[in-house]
RNA sequence: GUGGCUGUAGCUCAGUUGGCAGAGCACCGGGUUGUGGUCCCGGGUGUCGUGGGUUCAAAUCCCAUCAGUCACCCCA
């Protein structure tokens, strides 16, 4: 077997189920363009060094999930894992700091991460990602936050939770790490997990194995040891949930695997996914900027996965059938018949009848069957003997009525009894 | 990266103690040359994931490998 297939841990996205791929994509960014966020375009590669600097070092993500290769330049160049680095690097790079704050921007593409596939985790997919720039205000944190809930709400789905928490800042997290590293100290836990606890002790909080969980029960929490700014700040996020009505989750053990985030962090979990069931995430950084070059400003912001999402509604059994492709069918017959129903199709597509033909050379059973599987209403039937009367036969096909309409006035009378 | 399970037609799957590759759905053609959905007739569309091994004989047993899947890890 010499045939291709898509890489380890990729798939396509075929029709019909693509319909629902882009119905997603467009849920989920709708609320951000009603809410003022710019769309952004970025190279799906970077400079290594953004990811590795931006990301973060430590990350299980830089150390041993990204996708580097050398150009013929002699770049390290990266493909790139998450959406955020890119954003902000364009933000800095265009000085778009320089302006009206708070800066708000979305964007929507491929990341790519070398990792064991498994259900809802692929080495290729899609994410929606959107940041707030420039502002540290607990009301902009809800206002981030809120939007994400609405995309899922606007897509029906209903199983799923906001879990939040904070982070903290660069004034007290460093006291807390400390605490949490003199009690990992104390447990018993393999040689992996301590080198973890050594590197990125927040981490080991998150985790699911119930012999590293049982002695987590009394580990100092992030959400106790919080300075006096923080708490404010993540009192008035709250106040501000509260009062737009968006439910949500204490989860003071919830971790972000990248490091920049601090302060508000928040996931969106879904309940029927199994192991993958993150379908968004996101939460405050305050230093990204100043760490990749930019001004000492904060910003806030999430990364939803559009397949994981598609994952959630296929759970939920909201995926509909995929709606017919075409409205109007050409049925002709004869080489005469053809080229005058080529051109018809034309003029449908020109009244903005979404229309095809019956290519191939079927016969008319064929055609008609072509006609009755493409879902459209109308078939229109052009024989030699309509041809000479300058007519067509249009073909209701769900109530199989039929009569002569002269060609010229066609692909109106189909947009009029379409509309 | 670690561990478990699974790979047979486009899809869902059956295939007995090793003995000529099957079903349903889908798809294609036809039912006297101008009408679809229902019905009838016909068609298998396949490197049994791949490569080795055992055997007179392998979809079936063994090894390797690739892929999928589930959990860990990680994360969207």
């Amino acid at each position: 077997m010499t045939g291709f297939t898509a890489p380890k841990g990729t798939f396509d996205t075929l029709p019909p189920d693509s319909a629902a791929f882009l119905a997603v994509r467009d849920a989920l960014t709708a609320p951000l363009r009603r809410a003022g966020y710019g769309y952004v375009e970025t190279p799906v590669f970077e400079d290594t060094a953004l990811f590795a600097r931006g990301v973060g070092e430590s990350t299980d993500v830089v150390s041993k999930e990204m996708y580097t290769f050398t150009d013929r330049g002699g770049r390290s160049l990266t493909l790139r894992p998450e959406l955020t680095a890119g954003l902000m690097r364009a933000f800095i790079e265009h000085k778009l700091y320089a302006g009206q704050l708070p800066v708000k921007l979305y964007a929507v593409g491929s990341n790519f991460r070398y990792e064991r596939p498994q259900a809802g985790r692929y080495r290729h997919f899609t994410q929606v990602d959107m940041e707030a720039l420039g502002v540290d205000d607990p009301a902009l944190d809800a206002e981030v936050v809120a939007l994400g809930v609405e995309g899922f709400r606007k897509l029906g789905l209903t199983n799923f939770e906001l879990q939040l928490t904070s982070l903290g800042d660069a004034n007290c997290r460093p006291q807390y790490r400390e605490k949490l590293q003199e009690f990992l100290a104390g447990l018993d836990l393999d040689e992996e997990t301590r080198r973890r606890a050594a590197i990125n002790p927040l981490r080991v909080l998150d985790d699911k194995r119930p012999e590293v969980a049982a002695q987590l029960t009394d580990a100092p929490l992030m959400v106790d040891h919080l300075c006096d700014g923080c708490q404010q700040h993540y009192d008035e996020v709250r106040e501000h949930l509260r009062n737009l009505g968006v439910h949500w989750i204490e989860t003071p053990k919830l971790v972000r695997g990248l490091d920049y985030y601090t302060k508000t962090t928040y996931e969106f979990v879904h309940n029927g996914l199994g192991a993958q069931s993150a379908i968004g995430g996101g939460g405050r950084y305050d230093g990204l900027s100043k760490e990749l070059g930019g001004p000492d400003v904060s910003g806030i912001g999430y990364a939803v996965g559009i397949d994981r999402t598609l994952l959630a509604l296929r759970a939920e059994g909201l995926i509909g059938e995929p709606p017919a492709k075409v409205r109007a069918f050409v049925v002709p017959l004869g080489d005469e018949a053809r080229r005058r129903g080529m051109r018809l199709l034309t003029e449908l597509r020109d009244e903005d009848v979404p229309a095809d033909f019956a290519f191939g050379g079927k016969s008319l059973k064929g055609a008609m069957k072509a006609a009755d599987r493409s879902g459209a209403r109308y078939a229109i039937v052009l024989g030699e003997r309509d041809l000479a009367e300058g007519t067509a036969q249009l073909k209701d096909l769900t109530t199989a009525e039929q009569r002569a309409v002269p060609l010229t006035d066609l692909a109106r009378t189909v947009k009029e009894l379409l509309s």
